[in-house]
DNA sequence: CTCATTTCTGTAGCCACTACAGAAGCAAGA
DNA sequence: TCTTGCTTCTGTAGTGGCTACAGAAATGAG
């Protein structure tokens, strides 16, 4: 056998994939803990090796997580991945979490809207119609 | 004293104090503990009973919660408009709140663009091209 | 071999509630 | 007066998604 056809293992420990992948290293046990990764090997000394396998897997959660998609859903996702009928589903999950995105959107529009309008009926520094000190004034 | 002078206390229980103001029960005993709303008299048996003054602070509380003020800043709120210098500090604290309901509903929105796109690319059904499951797949 | 760094487990804290359990108060009807 | 059923009480634990320790053990470079 050359040296070159051996494959690279790619195993690194719970710090390098940290920092490769950007995720906490209490973040990747936890996630572990939850059953969302794969439990790794570990050496004789009980620490954990991951391999690319791995790493793909946790880039995954992380993106999935910065879009919005709650643990639940990331695990739903995985699901199906692995189980290989995905797309249909994923679709589906995908426009469902799109939703909530949009209401929640619509919802801080609004309350934006109001703060604004607070913010500039305030500005004039008088405590006489100011709308949040007279909330709390007797009527 | 003719009947009509006398001051109407306008006490009430726990139970009518929620459904007025729409604050779950347990969230006004939780606001009492972390001292939003200051503790209410109570009968000999020990229940609480609030006043007229509680139930505006109560709402105010709510209202400030809706517009996705924390807690902290809530109170704060209530100590600049009890201590009577408030809108100056009213006004800054309105508007730093605002900036940071901005910056979420930018988050989010570019968050949406990336998932309608996601989900655009993987309505066809098939999985090659799926951008989800191809971030899962080996390279 | 020494020493600094990393990793380990387990637990507790964060925010803003919410959900109990089990006991006790209270009001209306018999 | 007594019962019945509703309300309220305290205290604790759970939620989601991490984050922050403490104290011990493993590891790797010099």
């Amino acid at each position: 056998m050359p040296p070159n056809t051996i494959p690279r293992v790619e195993a690194q420990s719970i710090g390098p994939l940290s920092a490769q992948t950007g995720v906490n290293i209490e973040t990747i046990r936890y996630y572990e803990r939850i059953g969302l990764l794969p439990a790794p090997p570990r050496t004789r000394g009980g620490r954990r090796i991951y391999s690319a396998e791995h790493r793909r897997r946790l880039v995954f959660i992380r993106r999935m997580r910065e879009l919005g998609f709650p643990i639940e859903s990331v695990r739903a996702l995985l699901g199906m991945v692995d189980g290989g009928h995905a797309c249909a589903d994923v679709h589906a999950l995908t426009v469902r979490h799109l939703d909530d995105m949009r209401r929640r959107i619509g919802d801080l529009t609004r309350v934006a809207a109001i703060l604004e309008d607070m913010a500039d009926r305030c500005a004039t520094g008088e405590t006489p119609g100011c709308p949040i000190v007279e909330a709390l004034s007797p009527d």
